[in-house]
DNA sequence: TGTACATCAGTGAACGCGCGTTCACTGATGTAC
DNA sequence: TGTACATCAGTGAACGCGCGTTCACTGATGTAC
């Protein structure tokens, strides 16, 4: 534990996050697929062999990589999420498209088409699952506060359904009621849905560029689940 | 135009498809990304370059999967839109998203993350167009019908999203109120969301299997734009 | 209907490229006594 | 503090692979008269 043994440990993980980085910059030129480790090697003056030593696999790579933009993107939401639980909702909504913007191809990487032959571990669904869980924090505050009330009335929920639900409810947040949680997962997935198709192409010759729809949207969007802004 | 010409413009048209139907086989193995004109020219057992005589380029035949991948969807969108503008503005959702389960390699060509070095040509666009252009024609006929009717108010548009909403509406819908096509592009989004989601393995763990949610969401969507059931 | 020429499809070799991963090795850094 | 040994990082060559695309060529199919 002493510094003798940081020295080494200490080149490791620099070297490490040096690797990330480089492999990131090339994430942003080439995208996740031309992602190689002999050019990234290249770029870092090293032999290619040497990176192995580092991830002993390009998967290992594209792993440490992909829960590293989770992370990212998490760190981002939570940190604009501010003021009361509408805000911070909208907030984390902003905070999650402002770094997919900055940072469309880390975005892809997480939300775009699976690598073919690539398996995500585990280890991923706990980096990936931090967005939704803060939305569902917020919203579970402003249910404490009474401040989630839908206007529109929601058709009763299929038998099934409301199994997938309840059970979802029990993990992550008892005290909301089905059609609520329903609701928020439905927003959860246009939230995704716009961003991935501003980030794509699709919103081309629509509403592009997207702000004012984005920003309009996720108000519409938080009116659905109910949230209301405090008096 | 006889017999005479059309034996090898036959000829040529049917091998074109045995390519592109390999093609399409080999993106349900390996993903776009894997895709090689030497791959495919082995499967039919031709020798690489003669496939260069039918797609110039990779990038060429990528772009005819491209193309027809989104008017495979668009018409299983169509065939599956029956009934009132209600029950048609479901069936398509439905009718997409069967699609995409069907072709998941194909939706992920169009709707996945963009392939790194090749650029879409405007061709793609009208076929692109087919399935939200066929949504907001039965959102049309609803309107007609007087079928269209929000129940839950929705805040005013600020100044340049109604300005591009209205551009856009110039074009596709000049009768729709703004707000109405302004929703209608929200639910669009979060259709696409949900089966993106679905498809990438972003709801294991929350609603997967997903059908039902599927069914209830896209209903709650209809809700949303306001189409009513007819009495 | 037959001949002369033009068009097109398929061939096979070649160019030049990049990739992931393994392995036996050298030399530096860390550890135990 | 010094020595003997163990661990680790970086090296460079090699294996075996696949790729897109070009090009000069042969032989078949189509066209014009």
């Amino acid at each position: 534990m002493g510094a003798t043994r940081t020295a080494r440990e200490l080149a490791r993980f620099e070297l490490t996050q040096a690797i990330k980085d480089e492999a990131r910059r090339q994430l942003a030129v080439d995208g996740a697929v031309k992602l190689s480790m002999r050019s990234i090697s290249r770029a870092l003056n090293m032999v290619s062999s040497s990176l192995f030593r580092y991830f002993p696999s390009r998967d290992d790579l594209l792993t440490a990589l992909i829960i590293d933009a989770y992370n990212a993107m998490g760190e981002a939401a939570e940190k604009a999420a501010r003021g009361n639980p509408r805000e911070a909702w909208l907030g984390a909504c902003h905070g999650v498209r402002k770094w997919a913007k900055k940072n469309p191809h880390e975005y892809a990487l997480i939300y775009g088409s699976p690598i073919p032959g690539y398996q995500a571990p585990r280890d991923t669904v706990t980096a990936a699952a931090r967005v939704p869980l803060l939305m569902i924090k917020h919203l579970r505050y402003a249910w404490d506060l009474k401040l989630v009330e839908s206007r529109e009335p929601s058709p009763p929920l299929t038998e099934g359904l409301d199994a997938q639900i309840v059970e979802l409810g029990k993990e992550i947040a008892p005290e909301l009621p089905a059609k609520v949680l329903n609701r928020a997962l439905i927003v959860w997935t246009q939230l995704f849905g716009m961003i991935s198709f501003e980030l794509f192409g699709q919103l081309v010759g629509s509403v592009d560029p997207s702000d004012e729809f984005f920003a309009h949207a996720i108000g519409q969007m938080a009116d659905f689940v109910g949230l209301r802004t405090p008096y």
